[in-house]
DNA sequence: AGTGTTTACCTATCAGGAATAGGTATAGTG
DNA sequence: CACTATACCTATTCCTGATAGGTAAACACT
C-alpha cells in the first residue's frame, strides 16, 4: 500500500482484464505502462505485480498467451478467452456493486 | 463475495470510521450488525473482522474507548478522534480517486 | 568502442489485512 | 430448563499486492 493507496485489492486484475478487453492483445511490458495512462497515474502497478498475475491469470485459463519473437527476443502476448471476458463481467459488476454501496453508507451515515 | 472477496481491502476501515462518524458513539456488535444494514447487505462482516480492527484502529489513536456496564458485563463504545475523523476525510477521498480512475478506465477500455 | 537507458521478461520473499474458526459468558425467551 | 441472541475476544490461515532483486537485448549518445 506503499505506492498505491488501500482498496487496491482485486484491481490489478480488474484492470489487467478490461485492458486486454479493449486492446484485443497486448504483452506485459505494454500493460503495466498502460495501466499507469488509462487511470492517469492513480494506479501505477510495477512489473512485479502484473507478471505474477498475468501467469496466473493463464493458468486459471482466463488469458491465452502467443510468444512472438521480435529480432532475438521474445514478447509473450496476452489476449482474454471466453472464460476470461466472463470473469471481466462478473468482476465488474461486483466492484460497481460494491462501490455503490459504500457510496450510499458514506453518504447516508 | 463468499468465496473469494475482492475489492475489500480497506473498506472495513473506511466503514467503521463513516459509521462512527455518523453516529457519534457505537459498540462492536452494533458496528457489525450496522455495515450490513447499511451497506443493504452487499458488505456481511463478522465479529472476527471487527473487532481486532477496533483494537488496531483505537491503538493508532483514531478512536477512543468507554467501557460501560450494562448489567453485569461490559460493552465497549467508541467513538471517533480528531485524527480519526482526518482519516476519514483521507480514505474517503482515496476511494473516491480510485473509484474514479478505474471507472474511467472499465469505460474507456 | 563504451556507457547508459529503455525495453522486456522473470522470480523470491515480505507485509498487510481480511476471512475463518474457534472460545467465553451474560441476558432474554419459549 | 434449553435455546437463542447479545457481546466480547483471540489465534491462525490465506490471499494478494508490494518490494527488491536478476537477466538480457535494443538503442542512443559521445
Amino acid at each position: 500500500m506503499a505506492a498505491n493507496p488501500p482498496f487496491m485489492s482485486g484491481v490489478p486484475e480488474l484492470l489487467i482484464l478490461s485492458l486486454l478487453n479493449a486492446r484485443e492483445e497486448m504483452y506485459g511490458y505494454e500493460i503495466v505502462a498502460a495501466i499507469g495512462t488509462a487511470t492517469g497515474a492513480v494506479v501505477s502497478l510495477k512489473e512485479g505485480v502484473v507478471y505474477p498475475l498475468l501467469h496466473a491469470l493463464e493458468a486459471d485459463g482466463l488469458l491465452k498467451t502467443q510468444r512472438r519473437p521480435i529480432g532475438a527476443r521474445i514478447r509473450v502476448y496476452y489476449a482474454l478467452t471466453a472464460k476470461g471476458v466472463r470473469r471481466l463481467f462478473d468482476l465488474t459488476d461486483e466492484w460497481r456493486r460494491l462501490g455503490g454501496a459504500v457510496e450510499r453508507a458514506l453518504t447516508t451515515g
